[in-house]
DNA sequence: TAGATTGTTAATCGATTAACAATC
DNA sequence: TAGATTGTTAATCGATTAACAATC
């Protein structure tokens, strides 16, 4: 059947990066506006104003969520929220292990909001006697060695390191060995993984010099 | 002079702001290559092979930063670093304030990278008077209410937000009411500024649809 | 109806990638 | 010299923006 194959070629088409991006923020949007007021129907238009996105942008991005909205009236609030949960996978959370109970882990552990997106860390792993066996913001920290064991009998895929910079190829041989197959990486290091397995490197200093950058080119503006 | 114009033209050429954020990467690297091994010529096919970015794209990078290479040799591991921060202004270090001196906050006042990158966190503050008078990472935090003035009498530019949501938006305010001219935003909700002030809003949740999605599609495939 | 907004196709813009002469 | 690499110009690719018919 001809259209059965049209449909499957458009799941497979790739989804650009920058749009995936603004889909979470657009959702923050709407949580406050289906909260703070008692909006029914919201439009592109005034979606991007208040986010200063551009309209076309807005309706470009929400349309890969397969969201519906009525001319003259915009898209159903609910039913936007819906359709970016149901694109992004939040309906069915994935479980992750952090390794490193520093003040970043520790700051991540305490952050309910990643549930929202689908992510809950379940527990946490150091290298440090005096932390294993507390728990930090209701999470257990377990020691470092029982992290191989404890990925492969539950089945864990998500890592996320937030150690020193020192232990993070270490500990990312430990995850991958165990069967982790994609890591949030917080350490201010550069990490080498197997080719399949999916990095996300969360580089301080990349955003920073784009700020700084902002900043010189206007202080030498003015 | 027409030389001078075309001169001048180029310095107002806009900077791709993917080079930008990899050139710190590029940096990082070029460091660790020259404390480990002691190359003085470096070439972009070695660089891009360690880093998985394809030469052409490291070559039109450091284009940038008007480092200039030797055919058959490569670049000069010390001069290209030069070339890098003297491009992105790190010959000079700006001061900066960070509010909320939370597990956030904590990690950025204790991580001394910054310093490399042209950035000095200088001072903190906060609301809680069990942390006003200590010191986080050695550095003091101040009571929240002293904040207006120290920004005016440091002439301070720069300020971090590692508040919760709820204070972000009142933080920001007397930030800008005071001077400061760029912020760095790790809270975990949109702050609004007037037009003119820089904002980098560290957004976890648009990183973590990210690296979700690409799992998605990766355990989807297998 | 008139007007605002959606959905979709086309045009533009900018970043990435390719090609290749110049050079050490 | 031969071969690898730079520097620069051109081609490609993908995201953003524009245009506009359809629609409520």
């Amino acid at each position: 059947m001809p259209g059965n194959n049209i449909r499957n070629l458009q799941t497979v088409k790739p989804i650009p990066e920058p749009t995936l991006r603004r889909l979470p923020i657009y959702y923050q949007y709407l949580k406050k506006m289906c909260n703070e007021q008692k909006i029914e129907y919201i439009s592109a238009t005034q979606i991007g104003g208040d986010l200063n996105i551009i309209p076309i942008q807005v309706r470009k991005d929400l349309e890969i969520t397969d969201a519906v909205g009525k001319p003259k009236l915009g898209y159903n609030v609910i039913e936007l929220m819906y359709a970016i949960e149901n694109f992004l996978g939040w309906n069915n959370t994935t479980e992750a292990f952090l390794v490193g109970a520093g003040n970043l882990g520790s700051a991540l552990l305490g952050y309910n909001g990643f549930k929202e997106y689908g992510l809950n860390i379940i527990a946490a792993f150091d290298i440090d006697e005096n932390k294993v066996g507390t728990t930090v913001e209701g999470k257990m920290i377990f020691n470092i060695n029982k992290l191989t064991d404890m990925i492969r009998r539950m089945g864990i895929k998500i890592g996320i390191i937030t150690t020193p910079p020192g232990n993070a190829q270490e500990v990312t041989d430990i995850m991958i060995d165990a069967g982790i197959c994609a890591i949030w990486n917080f350490s201010h290091t550069k990490i080498n993984v197997p080719t399949g397995v999916i990095v996300q490197h969360e580089n301080l200093a990349s955003s920073l010099v784009v700020l700084s950058k902002k900043l010189a080119m206007f202080l030498q503006a003015n």
